[in-house]
DNA sequence: ACTAGTGTTATAGTTTACTATAACAGTCTG
DNA sequence: CAGACTGTTATAGTAAACTATAACACTAGT
């Protein structure tokens, strides 16, 4: 697990989705526990409200039931929900959006879902000037 | 455009991307003047402060220029360092958050190609159970 | 000079995200 | 029961984003 957090999004949301990320990769399974909140919160090094916060929204989606005292687990059944939920989400709010993005820079979308699997340090040095879409000054 | 924010982003920065896409766009282009901040801020029913906020950020990035009494015009030069700089952003940071998500979603190429370009109220009906990726419990 | 259009700055208040610190409330083990 | 784990709530403070209102500074047209 990455232990940086993103600008762009609140802390809690991001915890919440690597939560989701796991269920979805099969990290954590049906009936599991998370992590809890305080071991989270000092692993991170960040506020036990926040990591709360984050799991509470996942109560909140139904994914998870918290057990006072003894821990917060998984629901029955939270993955295919979240495969569903999710895809809806991503296919109806994201994919859009990222298709106009690539196609704006001038990219080509069949080419970033074949060839591209940039294992970590992938920085393309310069595409110096591929094909700017039209140009009609 | 849209008269509508999204909740994951500052707007001022959601302004800042709008003006970007619509320099890669070519609807803006170098030498244009930015509609101005008291304008936007009228009809996006957002305060001229959050405006000038977004509009700054452009100028930090020297993509534009501000003129006291005249108004902000976009730098010569401006769509190239953007198709640059944009492109290597979002190679870099991200399109491998994006490949992750579509893998962890079990989600195909062609879907990603074909059904993708809902004009307005497309929702796919339940993927129904396709290809869950392993199960081992 | 006046006016109306630009960008810019100042003051001040609200809401949200995050933080620190501490206490409360259950469960399980010895 | 004591102690060590769980989740939860309370109190309070900081910083960022956004807002309302108002004034200042500059440019251009009349």
């Amino acid at each position: 697990m990455e232990r940086e957090w993103n600008d762009n999004q609140p802390i809690y949301r991001q915890l919440r989705d690597r939560v989701v990320a796991m269920i979805l990769e099969g990290v954590l399974k049906e009936g599991d526990p998370l992590p809890s909140v305080r071991n989270v919160a000092a692993e991170y090094r960040v506020n036990p409200l926040t990591v709360l916060k984050g799991y509470q929204q996942l109560v909140a989606e139904g994914l998870v039931e918290s057990r006072r005292g003894r821990g917060m687990f998984i629901n029955a059944g939270a993955r295919s929900v979240l495969l569903q939920g999710e895809r809806q989400k991503f296919l109806g709010e994201e994919w859009p959006r990222i298709q106009a993005a690539i196609q704006r820079l001038g990219l080509k979308v069949e080419e970033l879902l074949n060839g591209s699997r940039p294992s970590s340090t992938a920085a393309p040095s310069k595409p110096a000037k591929s094909d700017p879409p039209e140009e009609e000054s």
